[in-house]
DNA sequence: AATATCTCCAACCGCAGGATA
DNA sequence: GTATCCTGCGGTTGGAGATAT
């Protein structure tokens, strides 16, 4: 298809062995599976006339016939990928088209990361291609601290999609409609983590904490370059991206439980998250990024990969999860969160690594606390920069404020010491439902979703327990140190400080 | 010119779902 | 009902070329 592919295969040619396949050659290069039977590597021209003569005769279909009879020492997958991807004779060639390529962008703000369905819409173009498009896209736009989807796009499909379909709204200069949440129309410039130095320097498992919080706090796509979700299985997740996608609704009960003071944040932080990754069944479908049911696979230190909402996330539907998205989209951003290092596991500390979130700050700020007080030269968090003692010591305090609650909870040094239907009703007003009963996703979002968004959106939810975010004053995570303000990573600060000023603003007016 | 880094993309991998035995 | 095979999908990787230092 490309040059490339072309000088490739001419470089294969000296070594073609199609016709007569000789072990030795195929061992040799080392790409040959199942002890020497199929080969793998770039492909040959021959090997495409091969497979190009064989789909003639027999049609497409059937791939693991092919081997069998070509002579093709390819498996069936791959001669189905060439096919699909190289050699169909409707494939065009060349690179995307202006037009092609907003297509791919109205598409992927449609669907997602639906690269079949988007290359279904695009004659001629492939899955592959339009992938790879996309993450290349991504990729320079993140660099360029650019919304993924431009402003046009983002309205045009709100619009196509339903009045009420919000979420994507992320453009500049667009004038909030009222309708929508005060927060959904922000758009907050693309900020790394990798560069904002919060996750390397401050902390590292801060990357994980406000994550799915900030998107639940309706802070748009446009942010999702600073917003980390859990690495989750790319293929369960994206299957899952099918189903039915109630939104966030996940996390709500996060931010329900938030309140303007940040230690009690921290706290709700730490119970809801524990409850959002590790409870699977009670993680709607829609919310990808937090749907990975195997939350213990979670390391401290992530590469972590991003998970956009989609643009069909709709107020209502965040309000209840009984109304599913009929186009669930989502997008996967190629952040890499860099994180030090984490030595939980060598350290011998119970640590709640698998959840990565605030509670893993304020254990390992324990941690730390606890090393500097005693010297007893085990850490959490051995190898964690220099500063990120001076980061943790701004959570020391809150840590402390909360040993009571962890030790009343289980385990005294260790959040994972609460199995998440223990963490859910300690920090939630639900009554009955457990979240480990399989019924969760039916019954949470009645008892669960209304109140939160609700109540996130008028600010005025007075839980008694006080636990409830009050979304009319994000500020709360400006007052609290929560970036730990240093020169290193000071303007990313204020980028993300003035646009949820801006939310604020926008929720106030 | 040499080296390092980045970009692009073809191909691979694992998984899930459907069909069939 | 279960096992197996086939196919398709989406994420990831590795290598070649391009670009920067």
């Amino acid at each position: 298809m490309s040059n490339r592919t072309n000088e490739s295969e001419d470089k294969m040619e000296a070594n073609d062995y199609m016709d007569s396949p000789s072990t030795e050659e195929a061992t040799s290069e080392g790409n040959m599976t199942g002890g020497g039977l199929l080969k793998k590597g770039p492909w040959t021209s021959a090997e495409d006339a091969i497979l190009v003569d064989y789909v003639e005769k027999h049609g497409e279909g059937n791939w693991n016939a092919v081997q069998k009879h070509s002579g093709l020492f390819r498996c069936g997958k791959s001669c189905r990928l060439r096919w699909a991807n190289h050699l169909r004779p409707d494939l065009k060639k060349g690179s995307f088209t202006p037009d092609e390529e907003r297509r791919i962008i109205e598409l992927h703000a449609k669907m997602g990361n639906k690269w079949a369905r988007m290359a279904a819409e695009l004659p001629g173009r492939t899955d592959n291609e339009i992938k790879n498009f996309w993450n290349t896209r991504i990729k320079r736009r993140q660099r360029a601290g650019l919304p993924i989807y431009p402003p046009d796009i983002c309205s045009q499909s709100f619009d196509e999609n339903s009045p009420s379909l919000n979420m994507g709204r992320f453009s500049s200069g667009e004038t909030p409609n009222p309708e929508f949440l005060p927060t959904n129309n922000l758009e907050i410039p693309s900020v790394e983590f990798k560069g904002l130095g919060v996750n390397q320097e401050l902390y590292p498992s801060f990357v994980n904490i406000p994550a799915g919080n900030f998107l639940s706090a309706g802070l748009s796509p446009s942010c999702s370059n600073s917003i980390l979700y859990s690495k989750m299985h790319p293929a369960k997740r994206l299957r899952e991206s099918e189903l039915s996608l109630p939104g966030f609704g996940a996390v709500h009960p996060a931010l329900e439980q938030y309140n303007d003071d940040f230690q009690t944040a921290s706290k709700s932080f730490r119970t809801s998250y524990d409850h959002d990754i590790s409870s699977s069944s009670y993680l709607p479908s829609g919310s990808h990024a937090l749907i990975n049911g195997n939350s213990s696979s979670l390391p401290i230190s992530w590469a972590m990969k991003l998970e956009l909402p989609s643009l069909q996330y709709s107020h209502s539907q965040m309000g209840s999860w009984a109304s599913p998205s009929p186009l669930p989209s989502l997008e996967s951003v190629d952040t890499l969160i860099q994180t030090p290092p984490s030595e939980h596991a060598e350290s011998g500390h119970h640590s709640p690594q698998n959840n990565g979130l605030l509670e893993s700050i304020l254990y390992e700020s324990r941690a730390l606390k606890n090393t500097k007080n005693n010297s007893c030269g085990q850490t959490p968090n051995t190898d964690a920069p220099a500063n990120g003692a001076d980061s943790s010591s701004q959570l020391h305090d809150a840590s402390q404020l909360h040993d009571a609650d962890w030790d009343s909870c289980g385990d005294p040094n260790s959040p994972l010491g609460h199995s998440t239907a223990s963490v859910y009703r300690e920090c939630t007003p639900v009554s009955g439902n457990s979240l480990d009963e399989p019924q969760l996703m039916k019954t949470l979002p009645v008892k669960q979703e209304k109140p939160d968004w609700v109540s996130m959106t008028n600010g005025n939810e007075t839980d008694g327990n006080s636990r409830h975010l009050n979304i009319s004053r994000p500020d709360f995570l400006l007052d609290s140190n929560w970036f730990g303000l240093s020169a290193d990573y000071g303007k990313d600060y204020f980028i993300l400080r003035d646009a949820i000023g801006a939310l604020l603003a926008e929720d106030v007016a």
